[in-house]
DNA sequence: GGACGCATGTGCACGATTTCACAAAGCAGG
DNA sequence: CCTGCTTTGTGAAATCGTGCACATGCGTCC
Protein backbone atom coordinates (compact mmCIF):
# COMPACT_ATOMS: atom_id res chain seq x y z
CA UNK A 1 0.00 0.00 0.00
CA UNK A 2 1.27 3.35 -1.07
CA UNK A 3 1.46 6.30 1.89
CA UNK A 4 -1.76 7.69 0.00
CA UNK A 5 -3.74 4.61 0.24
CA UNK A 6 -6.67 4.46 -3.03
CA UNK A 7 -9.71 6.06 -0.87
CA UNK A 8 -13.03 4.37 -1.18
CA UNK A 9 -15.16 5.16 -3.95
CA UNK A 10 -17.31 8.15 -3.04
CA UNK A 11 -21.04 8.05 -4.62
CA UNK A 12 -21.45 10.28 -7.29
CA UNK A 13 -24.98 11.85 -5.82
CA UNK A 14 -22.51 12.16 -2.78
CA UNK A 15 -19.44 13.96 -5.11
CA UNK A 16 -21.78 16.29 -6.42
CA UNK A 17 -22.88 17.66 -3.05
CA UNK A 18 -19.51 18.61 -1.75
CA UNK A 19 -19.27 21.37 -3.81
CA UNK A 20 -22.05 22.95 -2.05
CA UNK A 21 -20.84 21.97 1.34
CA UNK A 22 -17.56 23.72 0.66
CA UNK A 23 -19.26 26.76 -0.99
CA UNK A 24 -20.58 27.04 2.69
CA UNK A 25 -18.13 26.25 4.92
CA UNK A 26 -15.43 28.63 3.39
CA UNK A 27 -18.19 31.27 3.58
CA UNK A 28 -18.94 29.86 7.60
CA UNK A 29 -15.08 30.38 7.58
CA UNK A 30 -14.89 33.38 6.74
CA UNK A 31 -17.23 34.74 9.11
CA UNK A 32 -15.50 33.28 11.71
CA UNK A 33 -17.47 30.27 12.42
CA UNK A 34 -14.82 27.80 13.29
CA UNK A 35 -17.30 24.62 14.30
CA UNK A 36 -20.08 23.60 12.51
CA UNK A 37 -22.63 20.54 13.17
CA UNK A 38 -24.35 18.25 10.75
CA UNK A 39 -27.67 19.94 10.91
CA UNK A 40 -25.86 23.04 10.84
CA UNK A 41 -24.36 22.52 7.34
CA UNK A 42 -27.39 20.38 6.63
CA UNK A 43 -29.73 23.57 7.14
CA UNK A 44 -27.61 26.12 4.97
CA UNK A 45 -27.07 23.25 2.47
CA UNK A 46 -30.71 22.45 2.39
CA UNK A 47 -29.92 18.55 2.97
CA UNK A 48 -31.10 16.66 5.69
CA UNK A 49 -28.43 16.29 8.52
CA UNK A 50 -27.97 12.47 8.54
CA UNK A 51 -27.52 13.01 4.93
CA UNK A 52 -24.74 15.27 5.49
CA UNK A 53 -23.64 12.87 8.32
CA UNK A 54 -23.20 10.15 5.69
CA UNK A 55 -21.46 12.41 2.74
CA UNK A 56 -18.77 13.40 5.29
CA UNK A 57 -18.04 9.85 6.73
CA UNK A 58 -16.81 9.04 3.03
CA UNK A 59 -14.01 11.08 3.76
CA UNK A 60 -13.72 9.28 6.81
CA UNK A 61 -14.11 10.96 10.33
CA UNK A 62 -13.14 13.99 10.63
CA UNK A 63 -16.28 15.17 13.35
CA UNK A 64 -16.24 15.24 17.04
CA UNK A 65 -18.76 13.27 18.94
CA UNK A 66 -21.03 15.78 21.16
CA UNK A 67 -19.16 18.92 19.34
CA UNK A 68 -19.71 18.69 15.41
CA UNK A 69 -16.76 19.17 12.73
CA UNK A 70 -13.99 21.73 12.64
CA UNK A 71 -14.65 24.22 10.47
CA UNK A 72 -11.08 24.81 8.54
CA UNK A 73 -10.56 20.82 9.07
CA UNK A 74 -13.62 19.78 6.81
CA UNK A 75 -12.90 22.78 4.02
CA UNK A 76 -8.99 21.43 4.08
CA UNK A 77 -10.33 17.84 3.91
CA UNK A 78 -13.09 18.20 1.45
CA UNK A 79 -10.57 20.61 -0.93
CA UNK A 80 -8.00 17.63 -0.72
CA UNK A 81 -10.49 14.75 -2.12
CA UNK A 82 -11.89 16.94 -4.91
CA UNK A 83 -8.44 17.65 -5.81
CA UNK A 84 -8.75 21.24 -5.42
CA UNK A 85 -5.19 21.31 -3.29
CA UNK A 86 -3.89 22.70 -6.62
CA UNK A 87 -4.83 24.24 -9.95
CA UNK A 88 -6.84 22.93 -12.66
CA UNK A 89 -5.84 24.82 -16.08
CA UNK A 90 -8.98 24.50 -18.35
CA UNK A 91 -8.69 25.48 -22.15
CA UNK A 92 -11.90 26.79 -24.07
CA UNK A 93 -12.68 25.75 -27.86
CA UNK A 94 -14.62 28.66 -28.49
CA UNK A 95 -14.69 32.26 -28.79
CA UNK A 96 -18.18 33.18 -29.16
CA UNK A 97 -20.75 35.13 -27.25
CA UNK A 98 -20.43 32.11 -24.53
CA UNK A 99 -16.55 31.22 -24.78
CA UNK A 100 -16.00 35.30 -24.41
CA UNK A 101 -18.48 34.81 -21.64
CA UNK A 102 -16.98 31.97 -19.28
CA UNK A 103 -13.49 33.33 -19.86
CA UNK A 104 -14.45 36.40 -18.43
CA UNK A 105 -16.53 35.19 -15.70
CA UNK A 106 -14.85 35.14 -12.59
CA UNK A 107 -15.89 31.60 -11.74
CA UNK A 108 -13.16 30.19 -13.45
CA UNK A 109 -9.78 31.78 -12.77
CA UNK A 110 -10.68 32.16 -8.92
CA UNK A 111 -11.57 29.06 -8.32
CA UNK A 112 -8.88 27.75 -9.30
CA UNK A 113 -9.46 26.77 -12.54
CA UNK A 114 -7.85 29.18 -14.58
CA UNK A 115 -8.32 29.84 -18.36
CA UNK A 116 -4.74 28.66 -19.65
CA UNK A 117 -5.93 29.26 -23.42
CA UNK A 118 -8.68 29.91 -26.01
CA UNK A 119 -9.26 28.62 -29.09
CA UNK A 120 -11.69 28.99 -32.12
CA UNK A 121 -11.42 28.27 -35.65
CA UNK A 122 -12.60 31.52 -36.64
CA UNK A 123 -8.86 33.86 -37.91
CA UNK A 124 -11.34 37.00 -37.06
CA UNK A 125 -11.26 35.96 -33.67
CA UNK A 126 -7.02 35.29 -33.19
CA UNK A 127 -5.03 37.15 -31.06
CA UNK A 128 -8.47 39.50 -29.85
CA UNK A 129 -7.65 39.39 -25.80
CA UNK A 130 -10.71 37.82 -24.18
CA UNK A 131 -10.10 38.38 -20.20
CA UNK A 132 -6.16 38.01 -20.22
CA UNK A 133 -6.18 35.14 -22.44
CA UNK A 134 -5.19 35.68 -26.43
CA UNK A 135 -7.52 33.97 -28.85
CA UNK A 136 -5.22 31.09 -30.63
CA UNK A 137 -6.31 29.17 -33.83
CA UNK A 138 -7.79 25.72 -33.46
CA UNK A 139 -5.03 24.15 -34.87
CA UNK A 140 -2.81 25.03 -31.54
CA UNK A 141 -5.16 23.64 -29.22
CA UNK A 142 -3.03 20.20 -28.92
CA UNK A 143 -0.14 22.10 -28.10
CA UNK A 144 -1.89 24.26 -25.66
CA UNK A 145 -2.86 20.98 -23.56
CA UNK A 146 0.70 19.49 -24.15
CA UNK A 147 2.33 22.51 -22.88
CA UNK A 148 0.28 23.52 -19.83
CA UNK A 149 -0.22 20.44 -18.95
CA UNK A 150 -4.34 20.45 -19.32
CA UNK A 151 -7.02 17.97 -18.61
CA UNK A 152 -9.87 19.67 -18.40
CA UNK A 153 -11.83 21.10 -21.70
CA UNK A 154 -14.47 23.41 -22.13
CA UNK A 155 -16.47 23.46 -25.43
CA UNK A 156 -18.26 26.76 -25.72
CA UNK A 157 -18.72 25.76 -29.53
CA UNK A 158 -22.43 25.74 -31.61
CA UNK A 159 -23.78 22.48 -31.48
CA UNK A 160 -22.57 21.62 -34.85
CA UNK A 161 -18.88 21.99 -34.21
CA UNK A 162 -18.83 20.42 -30.54
CA UNK A 163 -18.13 16.76 -31.34
CA UNK A 164 -15.21 18.27 -33.65
CA UNK A 165 -14.19 20.30 -31.12
CA UNK A 166 -14.74 16.99 -28.15
CA UNK A 167 -12.41 14.63 -30.96
CA UNK A 168 -9.86 17.45 -30.82
CA UNK A 169 -9.63 17.94 -27.00
CA UNK A 170 -9.73 13.91 -26.54
CA UNK A 171 -6.92 13.71 -29.15
CA UNK A 172 -5.04 15.87 -27.05
CA UNK A 173 -4.86 14.26 -24.04
CA UNK A 174 -7.76 16.09 -22.26
CA UNK A 175 -9.78 13.73 -20.04
CA UNK A 176 -12.77 15.67 -18.69
CA UNK A 177 -14.80 17.82 -20.72
CA UNK A 178 -17.19 20.52 -19.42
CA UNK A 179 -19.94 20.74 -22.71
CA UNK A 180 -22.18 23.48 -23.23
CA UNK A 181 -23.40 23.08 -26.74
CA UNK A 182 -26.89 20.94 -26.70
CA UNK A 183 -25.65 17.62 -27.92
CA UNK A 184 -25.02 14.20 -26.56
CA UNK A 185 -20.80 14.27 -26.94
CA UNK A 186 -19.29 10.80 -28.40
CA UNK A 187 -16.44 9.84 -26.50
CA UNK A 188 -14.27 7.12 -25.86
CA UNK A 189 -15.22 5.50 -22.47
CA UNK A 190 -12.91 6.69 -19.69
CA UNK A 191 -13.25 10.85 -20.75
CA UNK A 192 -15.62 12.37 -18.44
CA UNK A 193 -17.99 14.75 -19.50
CA UNK A 194 -20.71 16.91 -18.08
CA UNK A 195 -23.22 18.90 -19.80
CA UNK A 196 -24.33 22.05 -18.60
CA UNK A 197 -27.50 22.88 -21.00
CA UNK A 198 -29.91 25.78 -20.42
CA UNK A 199 -32.78 24.77 -22.58
CA UNK A 200 -32.88 21.81 -20.61
CA UNK A 201 -33.43 23.27 -17.32
CA UNK A 202 -35.81 25.97 -18.80
CA UNK A 203 -37.63 22.79 -19.89
CA UNK A 204 -37.26 21.16 -16.68
CA UNK A 205 -39.15 24.19 -15.33
CA UNK A 206 -41.45 24.41 -17.85
CA UNK A 207 -42.59 20.84 -17.29
CA UNK A 208 -43.39 21.86 -13.25
CA UNK A 209 -45.10 25.01 -14.65
CA UNK A 210 -47.20 22.84 -16.98
CA UNK A 211 -48.03 20.19 -14.03
CA UNK A 212 -49.06 22.96 -12.03
CA UNK A 213 -51.79 24.66 -14.34
CA UNK A 214 -53.03 21.06 -14.93
CA UNK A 215 -53.78 20.60 -11.46
CA UNK A 216 -54.81 24.40 -10.99
CA UNK A 217 -57.47 23.27 -13.74
CA UNK A 218 -58.70 20.45 -11.49
CA UNK A 219 -59.11 22.33 -8.52
CA UNK A 220 -56.80 20.47 -6.88
CA UNK A 221 -54.49 22.53 -3.84
CA UNK A 222 -51.58 24.27 -4.08
CA UNK A 223 -48.73 23.28 -2.12
CA UNK A 224 -48.62 24.52 1.53
CA UNK A 225 -47.73 28.24 1.37
CA UNK A 226 -46.02 29.55 4.62
CA UNK A 227 -43.17 27.22 5.55
CA UNK A 228 -39.85 27.91 4.05
CA UNK A 229 -37.08 25.34 2.68
CA UNK A 230 -33.74 25.78 1.49
CA UNK A 231 -33.13 25.07 -2.49
CA UNK A 232 -35.88 22.55 -3.81
CA UNK A 233 -33.69 21.45 -6.56
CA UNK A 234 -37.32 19.55 -7.26
CA UNK B 1 -62.67 13.35 -14.41
CA UNK B 2 -61.93 16.90 -16.48
CA UNK B 3 -61.06 16.18 -20.29
CA UNK B 4 -57.44 16.63 -19.84
CA UNK B 5 -57.37 13.87 -16.94
CA UNK B 6 -54.82 14.35 -14.60
CA UNK B 7 -51.42 12.68 -15.42
CA UNK B 8 -49.86 10.18 -13.54
CA UNK B 9 -46.37 11.67 -12.63
CA UNK B 10 -43.17 11.19 -14.05
CA UNK B 11 -40.24 10.49 -12.07
CA UNK B 12 -37.94 13.89 -11.54
CA UNK B 13 -35.28 11.27 -13.71
CA UNK B 14 -37.64 10.96 -16.66
CA UNK B 15 -38.21 14.68 -16.83
CA UNK B 16 -34.08 15.40 -16.88
CA UNK B 17 -34.45 13.26 -19.91
CA UNK B 18 -37.19 13.95 -22.06
CA UNK B 19 -35.53 17.69 -23.11
CA UNK B 20 -32.57 15.44 -24.63
CA UNK B 21 -35.33 12.74 -26.57
CA UNK B 22 -36.28 15.79 -27.68
CA UNK B 23 -33.43 17.62 -29.05
CA UNK B 24 -32.46 14.32 -30.97
CA UNK B 25 -35.67 13.73 -31.97
CA UNK B 26 -36.06 17.17 -33.59
CA UNK B 27 -33.08 16.66 -35.10
CA UNK B 28 -33.84 13.37 -37.03
CA UNK B 29 -37.40 14.69 -38.19
CA UNK B 30 -35.49 17.57 -39.74
CA UNK B 31 -33.44 15.41 -40.66
CA UNK B 32 -36.10 13.17 -43.10
CA UNK B 33 -36.05 10.19 -40.53
CA UNK B 34 -39.60 9.54 -39.53
CA UNK B 35 -39.70 6.89 -37.46
CA UNK B 36 -36.99 5.46 -34.91
CA UNK B 37 -36.80 2.38 -32.71
CA UNK B 38 -36.51 2.32 -28.46
CA UNK B 39 -32.94 1.26 -29.42
CA UNK B 40 -32.14 3.93 -31.73
CA UNK B 41 -33.00 6.70 -29.68
CA UNK B 42 -30.91 5.01 -26.98
CA UNK B 43 -27.53 4.95 -28.80
CA UNK B 44 -28.06 8.64 -29.75
CA UNK B 45 -29.12 9.78 -26.44
CA UNK B 46 -26.15 7.57 -24.99
CA UNK B 47 -28.90 5.71 -22.19
CA UNK B 48 -30.00 2.21 -21.70
CA UNK B 49 -32.70 1.31 -24.30
CA UNK B 50 -34.87 -0.15 -22.10
CA UNK B 51 -34.67 3.17 -19.98
CA UNK B 52 -35.87 5.39 -23.46
CA UNK B 53 -39.07 2.57 -23.30
CA UNK B 54 -39.56 2.79 -19.58
CA UNK B 55 -39.30 6.71 -19.96
CA UNK B 56 -41.63 7.00 -23.26
CA UNK B 57 -44.34 4.50 -21.11
CA UNK B 58 -44.63 7.42 -18.69
CA UNK B 59 -46.27 9.34 -21.62
CA UNK B 60 -48.62 6.67 -22.69
CA UNK B 61 -48.26 4.13 -25.44
CA UNK B 62 -47.12 5.63 -28.26
CA UNK B 63 -45.19 3.13 -30.14
CA UNK B 64 -45.73 0.59 -32.68
CA UNK B 65 -44.86 -2.93 -31.60
CA UNK B 66 -42.53 -4.92 -33.86
CA UNK B 67 -41.80 -1.13 -36.05
CA UNK B 68 -40.72 1.65 -33.34
CA UNK B 69 -42.03 5.20 -32.61
CA UNK B 70 -43.39 8.02 -35.29
CA UNK B 71 -40.81 10.72 -34.43
CA UNK B 72 -43.11 13.81 -35.32
CA UNK B 73 -45.68 12.41 -33.12
CA UNK B 74 -43.12 11.36 -30.35
CA UNK B 75 -41.81 15.10 -30.65
CA UNK B 76 -45.67 16.30 -30.15
CA UNK B 77 -46.36 14.11 -27.14
CA UNK B 78 -43.03 15.02 -25.49
CA UNK B 79 -43.63 19.14 -26.02
CA UNK B 80 -46.83 18.52 -24.40
CA UNK B 81 -46.10 16.81 -21.74
CA UNK B 82 -43.67 19.30 -20.99
CA UNK B 83 -45.62 22.36 -21.54
CA UNK B 84 -43.60 23.56 -24.51
CA UNK B 85 -46.90 24.11 -26.41
CA UNK B 86 -46.37 27.68 -25.66
CA UNK B 87 -44.38 29.62 -24.49
CA UNK B 88 -43.06 30.68 -21.04
CA UNK B 89 -42.00 34.75 -21.05
CA UNK B 90 -38.64 34.60 -18.59
CA UNK B 91 -37.78 37.47 -16.26
CA UNK B 92 -33.81 37.84 -15.92
CA UNK B 93 -32.90 39.44 -12.58
CA UNK B 94 -29.06 41.00 -12.74
CA UNK B 95 -27.69 42.96 -16.22
CA UNK B 96 -23.81 42.48 -15.64
CA UNK B 97 -21.67 40.45 -17.42
CA UNK B 98 -23.58 37.02 -17.18
CA UNK B 99 -27.42 38.70 -17.78
CA UNK B 100 -26.44 39.90 -21.09
CA UNK B 101 -24.44 36.93 -21.63
CA UNK B 102 -27.81 34.82 -20.95
CA UNK B 103 -30.06 37.56 -23.04
CA UNK B 104 -27.91 36.97 -26.01
CA UNK B 105 -27.77 33.58 -25.94
CA UNK B 106 -30.17 31.91 -28.14
CA UNK B 107 -31.17 29.27 -26.30
CA UNK B 108 -33.47 31.73 -24.62
CA UNK B 109 -35.47 33.04 -27.48
CA UNK B 110 -35.44 30.39 -30.21
CA UNK B 111 -36.55 27.66 -27.60
CA UNK B 112 -39.64 28.96 -26.42
CA UNK B 113 -38.37 31.16 -23.20
CA UNK B 114 -38.70 34.44 -24.46
CA UNK B 115 -36.59 36.85 -22.53
CA UNK B 116 -39.59 39.08 -21.54
CA UNK B 117 -37.58 41.38 -18.61
CA UNK B 118 -34.58 41.81 -17.76
CA UNK B 119 -33.73 44.27 -14.34
CA UNK B 120 -31.03 45.70 -12.18
CA UNK B 121 -30.10 47.32 -9.17
CA UNK B 122 -27.52 49.90 -10.67
CA UNK B 123 -29.09 53.10 -12.54
CA UNK B 124 -26.20 53.16 -14.70
CA UNK B 125 -27.33 50.18 -16.53
CA UNK B 126 -31.43 51.14 -16.70
CA UNK B 127 -32.43 51.10 -20.37
CA UNK B 128 -29.46 50.12 -21.82
CA UNK B 129 -30.63 47.84 -24.49
CA UNK B 130 -29.63 43.97 -23.82
CA UNK B 131 -30.93 41.69 -26.86
CA UNK B 132 -33.66 43.47 -27.40
CA UNK B 133 -35.05 44.25 -23.97
CA UNK B 134 -34.55 47.17 -22.28
CA UNK B 135 -32.93 47.03 -18.71
CA UNK B 136 -35.42 48.24 -16.11
CA UNK B 137 -35.00 49.33 -12.11
CA UNK B 138 -35.36 46.34 -10.13
CA UNK B 139 -38.12 48.01 -8.19
CA UNK B 140 -40.31 47.44 -11.90
CA UNK B 141 -39.57 43.92 -11.11
CA UNK B 142 -43.43 42.95 -9.54
CA UNK B 143 -44.92 45.01 -12.38
CA UNK B 144 -43.03 43.27 -15.45
CA UNK B 145 -44.31 40.00 -13.84
CA UNK B 146 -47.78 40.64 -13.39
CA UNK B 147 -47.86 42.54 -16.88
CA UNK B 148 -46.34 39.49 -18.84
CA UNK B 149 -47.91 36.42 -17.17
CA UNK B 150 -44.27 35.68 -16.15
CA UNK B 151 -44.06 32.60 -13.66
CA UNK B 152 -40.05 31.46 -14.14
CA UNK B 153 -37.36 33.97 -13.07
CA UNK B 154 -33.48 33.89 -13.96
CA UNK B 155 -31.17 35.33 -11.51
CA UNK B 156 -27.93 36.32 -12.54
CA UNK B 157 -26.69 38.54 -10.00
CA UNK B 158 -23.51 38.39 -7.60
CA UNK B 159 -23.89 36.03 -4.78
CA UNK B 160 -24.29 38.58 -2.32
CA UNK B 161 -27.64 39.74 -3.70
CA UNK B 162 -29.23 36.75 -4.99
CA UNK B 163 -31.32 35.91 -2.20
CA UNK B 164 -33.26 39.15 -2.11
CA UNK B 165 -33.41 38.42 -5.99
CA UNK B 166 -35.64 35.22 -5.37
CA UNK B 167 -37.08 37.07 -2.16
CA UNK B 168 -38.59 39.48 -4.69
CA UNK B 169 -39.08 37.63 -7.54
CA UNK B 170 -41.20 34.77 -5.38
CA UNK B 171 -43.54 37.78 -3.94
CA UNK B 172 -44.08 39.06 -7.38
CA UNK B 173 -45.12 35.57 -8.28
CA UNK B 174 -42.55 33.63 -9.68
CA UNK B 175 -42.96 30.43 -8.86
CA UNK B 176 -39.76 28.58 -10.92
CA UNK B 177 -36.71 29.81 -10.87
CA UNK B 178 -33.23 29.01 -12.29
CA UNK B 179 -30.25 30.52 -10.28
CA UNK B 180 -26.78 31.01 -11.28
CA UNK B 181 -25.82 32.37 -8.46
CA UNK B 182 -23.45 30.14 -6.28
CA UNK B 183 -25.55 29.99 -3.37
CA UNK B 184 -28.27 28.07 -1.80
CA UNK B 185 -31.42 30.21 -2.13
CA UNK B 186 -34.20 29.79 0.55
CA UNK B 187 -37.85 29.88 -1.52
CA UNK B 188 -41.34 28.82 0.30
CA UNK B 189 -42.17 25.31 -0.58
CA UNK B 190 -44.11 25.16 -3.89
CA UNK B 191 -41.44 27.34 -5.54
CA UNK B 192 -39.37 25.12 -8.30
CA UNK B 193 -35.60 26.04 -8.14
CA UNK B 194 -32.49 24.74 -10.14
CA UNK B 195 -29.17 25.53 -9.61
CA UNK B 196 -26.16 25.88 -12.45
CA UNK B 197 -22.83 26.10 -10.77
CA UNK B 198 -20.06 26.20 -13.00
CA UNK B 199 -17.82 25.85 -10.19
CA UNK B 200 -19.56 23.50 -9.25
CA UNK B 201 -19.64 21.35 -12.18
CA UNK B 202 -15.66 22.01 -12.63
CA UNK B 203 -15.22 20.41 -9.07
CA UNK B 204 -17.09 17.23 -10.21
CA UNK B 205 -14.42 17.30 -13.15
CA UNK B 206 -11.74 17.63 -10.71
CA UNK B 207 -12.81 14.97 -8.91
CA UNK B 208 -12.32 12.46 -11.39
CA UNK B 209 -9.17 13.60 -12.23
CA UNK B 210 -7.91 13.52 -8.83
CA UNK B 211 -9.21 9.89 -8.89
CA UNK B 212 -7.01 9.19 -12.29
CA UNK B 213 -4.11 10.28 -10.78
CA UNK B 214 -4.20 8.54 -7.39
CA UNK B 215 -5.21 5.50 -9.51
CA UNK B 216 -2.11 6.21 -12.32
CA UNK B 217 0.09 6.43 -9.24
CA UNK B 218 -1.11 3.12 -7.58
CA UNK B 219 -0.29 1.30 -11.26
CA UNK B 220 -3.79 0.98 -11.48
CA UNK B 221 -5.34 -0.10 -15.24
CA UNK B 222 -6.63 3.35 -16.89
CA UNK B 223 -10.34 2.52 -18.16
CA UNK B 224 -10.66 0.16 -21.22
CA UNK B 225 -9.44 2.84 -24.46
CA UNK B 226 -10.82 2.25 -27.67
CA UNK B 227 -14.67 1.56 -27.52
CA UNK B 228 -16.79 4.82 -27.69
CA UNK B 229 -19.65 5.50 -25.29
CA UNK B 230 -22.20 8.55 -25.94
CA UNK B 231 -21.99 10.83 -23.12
CA UNK B 232 -20.66 9.66 -19.71
CA UNK B 233 -22.06 12.01 -17.29
CA UNK B 234 -20.25 10.19 -14.47
C1' DG C 1 -12.90 10.79 38.31
C1' DG C 2 -17.58 9.66 37.35
C1' DA C 3 -22.07 10.88 35.42
C1' DC C 4 -24.53 13.47 31.97
C1' DG C 5 -25.66 15.40 27.62
C1' DC C 6 -24.84 16.04 22.96
C1' DA C 7 -23.64 15.08 18.12
C1' DT C 8 -21.32 11.79 15.28
C1' DG C 9 -21.11 7.50 12.63
C1' DT C 10 -23.66 3.67 10.87
C1' DG C 11 -26.93 -0.52 10.51
C1' DC C 12 -31.21 -0.96 8.53
C1' DA C 13 -35.53 -0.16 6.20
C1' DC C 14 -37.52 2.26 2.73
C1' DG C 15 -38.17 4.50 -1.67
C1' DA C 16 -36.61 5.64 -6.23
C1' DT C 17 -34.33 4.32 -10.35
C1' DT C 18 -32.20 1.19 -13.44
C1' DT C 19 -31.93 -3.03 -15.80
C1' DC C 20 -33.41 -7.54 -17.19
C1' DA C 21 -36.27 -10.59 -19.41
C1' DC C 22 -40.27 -11.83 -21.66
C1' DA C 23 -45.13 -11.81 -23.10
C1' DA C 24 -47.97 -9.17 -26.20
C1' DA C 25 -48.64 -7.13 -30.58
C1' DG C 26 -47.88 -5.46 -35.24
C1' DC C 27 -46.12 -6.32 -39.87
C1' DA C 28 -44.43 -8.96 -43.88
C1' DG C 29 -44.15 -12.80 -46.62
C1' DG C 30 -45.73 -17.07 -48.14
C1' DC D 1 -54.82 -16.85 -42.92
C1' DC D 2 -50.92 -18.47 -40.60
C1' DT D 3 -45.92 -18.29 -39.35
C1' DG D 4 -41.92 -15.88 -38.16
C1' DC D 5 -39.47 -11.77 -37.13
C1' DT D 6 -39.16 -7.54 -34.80
C1' DT D 7 -39.81 -4.24 -31.21
C1' DT D 8 -42.76 -2.42 -27.71
C1' DG D 9 -44.56 -2.22 -22.90
C1' DT D 10 -44.01 -3.85 -18.36
C1' DG D 11 -43.67 -7.07 -14.22
C1' DA D 12 -39.96 -8.21 -11.29
C1' DA D 13 -35.21 -8.19 -9.68
C1' DA D 14 -31.20 -5.61 -8.74
C1' DT D 15 -29.04 -1.46 -7.58
C1' DC D 16 -28.58 2.98 -5.77
C1' DG D 17 -29.69 6.73 -2.71
C1' DT D 18 -32.16 8.52 1.42
C1' DG D 19 -33.57 8.98 6.11
C1' DC D 20 -34.48 6.99 10.65
C1' DA D 21 -32.98 5.54 14.90
C1' DC D 22 -29.65 4.53 18.07
C1' DA D 23 -25.25 2.92 20.03
C1' DT D 24 -20.87 5.02 20.53
C1' DG D 25 -17.61 8.30 21.98
C1' DC D 26 -16.25 12.86 23.48
C1' DG D 27 -16.33 16.94 26.31
C1' DT D 28 -18.06 19.20 30.45
C1' DC D 29 -19.41 19.90 34.91
C1' DC D 30 -19.71 18.68 39.36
Amino acid sequence: MPPHRTRRRIPDATVARLPIYLQILAEQSAGGVDNISSEGLADLAGVNAAKVRKDLSYLGSYGTRGVGYDVDHLVYQIRRELGLDHDWPVVIVGAGNLGQALAGYGGFNDRGFPVAGIVDIDPGKFDSVVAGARVRPLEELAQIVAAKGISIGVIATPPTAAQDAADRLVKAGVTSILNFAPIVLSVPVGIVVRKVDLAVELQILSYHEQRRSVADQNGQLHAVPAERGRGATA
